[in-house]
DNA sequence: ATTAGGG
DNA sequence: CCCTAAT
């Protein structure tokens, strides 16, 4: 793996492992974290290799981490340069909250979570990390408006760190930044607001723009989306409403094709097989470091050229906010609707038609980034420390990029998705990372498993091709790494699992997990449903004939013994009717009997 | 954190 | 098995 090096974000490559001195100091460019490849490629840094590199910044707030840039750490000025910049910085941001606060005071909530963020900024100044948006589109608007958004998290402030730098420099997203920063009026009520609102006050048109491929487009996007089109904010997250809405909205009509579409010039045209998406794409891959947003004003600008330029735009919108005192009373009138469209949402949740897209995004090779953001009400949380992020399972692409969804730790906050692109399989490049990644993450489960076969084994010598089959798959993994989190249940582990829910009733699984899979580790108490689940399925479903012992279904997986199916049946009768006060006494050792002269075979 | 269900 | 909503 290459070394990560910070590069300055306006694409010119530096030297490999070199730190510019001057991202010590305060020098508004934005930086991008990159690692380099073998073949001198630069490639934007993965979400894991930001965390590591994170990680060492928590061991050491002074220094630059970079894994092979160390040494220029000690050049670096650490404090110095800093806080006379902050306090540059804080000018326009500062006097403009408080002048905020008056106008319209938030509540306590609010305040505080204000207050929370703008020490947030000031920690990510002050602490060497500098952070990263893609610089090359540095001067693109939208992008620089991402960079902002997502000031949030502190797990990312690695990647976020822009923001300040931004202000200072650059262009004058600042503008964009510290406004937005300052208004209250998105503080909703539930202060379920995320900070990104604060950023974005107005509605990006420009995603209007040309087609819109509302497939293509994430939650958030389509929130956006959604915003430019009705002109107000909407919460909801559910994508096919969403979608719907928008199409509706956009083409007058209420005949919204439920395949995928692309809306044309307020027409609704069938989405064929991704014209226009994939020149963007492609645009990508070319790049490899377009973000998001960059692909979809891209897209845009074939249509239009305005809009183009933050100056102009930042003016904009302050000229515009500066019109729309109403704000905070349309969100006021609207709230009501906010509601309703939550509830529909919630209760329509139906179709998380979540895989059906993303399958087909793989499949049509379609051209989607995904900026997932997950908005959890942030409850009376701090945000953990350590934000847990979570390595999407295949993910990258065409060489650069990398993992997609991370949620901090019930901060609600959204993650910077920053020159994130998502598209088609992983690529050999990736590979290894991946496989590093994933090999890490299961060892510790990988160790457990094997002593843990041992145990079934000897429990559970009949087993015996269970056993095997396990061998396998932990061969698998050690080798091949093949499959992911698949463990075949074993004979033995099922028959826990019955006994377990004879025991407590099915539903305490997560007793049932304490007592019975305290060993198996990974059977979390979802495994634990889901296996029966499957089990009471096997078990009705075979009931008609075949009376073998096996299931004729697929050899692969170990064929459920009749007798277990036949018991899975009782415990289900039982605890389906009426069947609160069974478990432990007769009931229990019924059962017992009756797998005992059923299946001794097995046992 | 757990549970229930859909995918 | 994964994901999410709801508790």
């Amino acid at each position: 793996m290459g070394a990560l090096i910070v590069a300055e974000g306006n694409g010119e490559g530096l030297p490999c492992g070199s730190i510019p001195e001057k991202i010590c100091a305060s020098d508004p460019v934005v930086y991008q974290l990159v690692r380099v490849e073998g073949d001198g490629r630069l490639v934007p840094a993965t979400d894991d290799e930001l965390m590591e590199v994170e990680h060492l910044l928590e061991d050491d707030k002074r220094k630059f981490l970079l894994t092979e840039a160390k040494e220029h750490s000690a050049q670096c000025p650490s404090d110095e340069g800093f806080p006379s910049n902050m306090s540059d910085l804080e000018g326009p941001e500062g006097p403009l909250e408080s002048e905020n606060l008056e106008v319209d005071p938030p509540t306590s909530d609010a305040m505080n979570e204000e207050e929370r963020l703008r020490l947030k900024c000031e920690a990510v100044r002050h602490s060497p990390d500098y952070m990263v948006v893609d610089g090359q589109s540095s001067d693109n608007p939208k992008t620089s408006k991402i960079g902002v958004d997502k000031v949030q998290s502190e797990s990312t402030s690695i990647r976020t760190a822009t923001h300040p730098i931004c202000l200072s420099g650059q262009d004058l997203v600042q503008s964009g930044c510290a406004e937005p920063c300052s208004d209250p009026a998105n503080e909703t009520v539930s202060g379920r607001s995320s900070v990104s609102e604060l950023y974005s006050n107005k509605p990006d048109f420009s995603l209007l723009k040309g087609e819109v491929c509302l497939d293509s487009l994430t939650i958030r996007e389509l929130q956006e989306v959604f915003r430019a089109t009705f002109g107000r904010q909407t919460n909801v997250k559910d994508k096919l409403w969403l979608k719907r809405r928008i199409a509706m909205g956009l083409t007058n009509s209420c005949h919204v094709p439920t395949s995928s579409f692309v809306i044309k010039e307020n027409m609704i045209v069938p989405n064929k097989v991704k014209e226009a998406p994939c020149r963007v794409q492609r645009n990508v891959c070319r790049t490899g470091f377009l973000t998001t947003d960059q692909v979809t004003s891209s897209a845009s600008d074939r249509y239009e050229h305005s809009s183009k330029r933050h100056p102009n735009q930042t003016k904009d919108q302050k000229a515009l906010s500066g019109k729309r005192p109403g704000k905070p009373l349309l969100e006021y009138d609207t709230n009501e609707n906010h509601q309703t469209e939550q509830y529909a949402a919630k209760r329509i949740r139906k179709p998380t038609k979540r895989y059906i897209e993303e399958l087909s995004e793989v499949d049509l090779m379609d051209c989607n980034d995904r900026l997932i953001s997950s908005v959890k009400s942030p409850g009376h949380g701090e945000p953990s420390p350590k934000s847990q992020i979570k390595v999407d399972r295949d993910i990258i692409a065409q060489g650069n990029l990398v993992t997609r969804k991370d949620s901090l730790g019930g901060s609600g906050i959204r993650i910077p998705y920053v020159s994130r692109v998502r598209r088609s399989r992983p690529r050999k490049n990736f590979f290894d990372l991946m496989n590093f990644v994933s090999m890490v993450g299961d060892k510790r489960e990988l160790k457990t498993s094997n002593s843990e076969e041992e145990r079934d084994k000897e429990h559970v010598d009949h087993a015996g091709d269970n056993s095997d089959a396990n061998a396998d798959i932990s061969q698998a993994m050690e080798t091949g790494h093949k499959r992911k989190h698949h463990r075949a249940w074993t004979l033995c582990e099922v028959l826990k699992l019955v006994e377990g829910v004879a025991r407590y009733g099915a539903g305490r699984w997560s007793e049932i997990r304490r007592v019975s899979f305290a060993s198996h580790s990974y059977r979390t108490s979802v495994d634990l449903k889901d296996k029966w689940r499957n089990l009471l399925r096997a078990s009705f479903a075979q009931e008609p004939s075949d009376k073998g012992a096996r299931n004729l279904r697929k050899p692969t997986s170990m064929p459920i013994p009749t007798p277990i199916l036949l018991r899975v049946r009782e415990l289900a009768e039982m605890h389906s009717p009426a069947g609160i006060e069974f478990r432990s006494g007769k009931f229990s050792g019924h059962d017992r009997k009756f797998v005992q002269e059923k299946e001794p075979g097995f046992l």
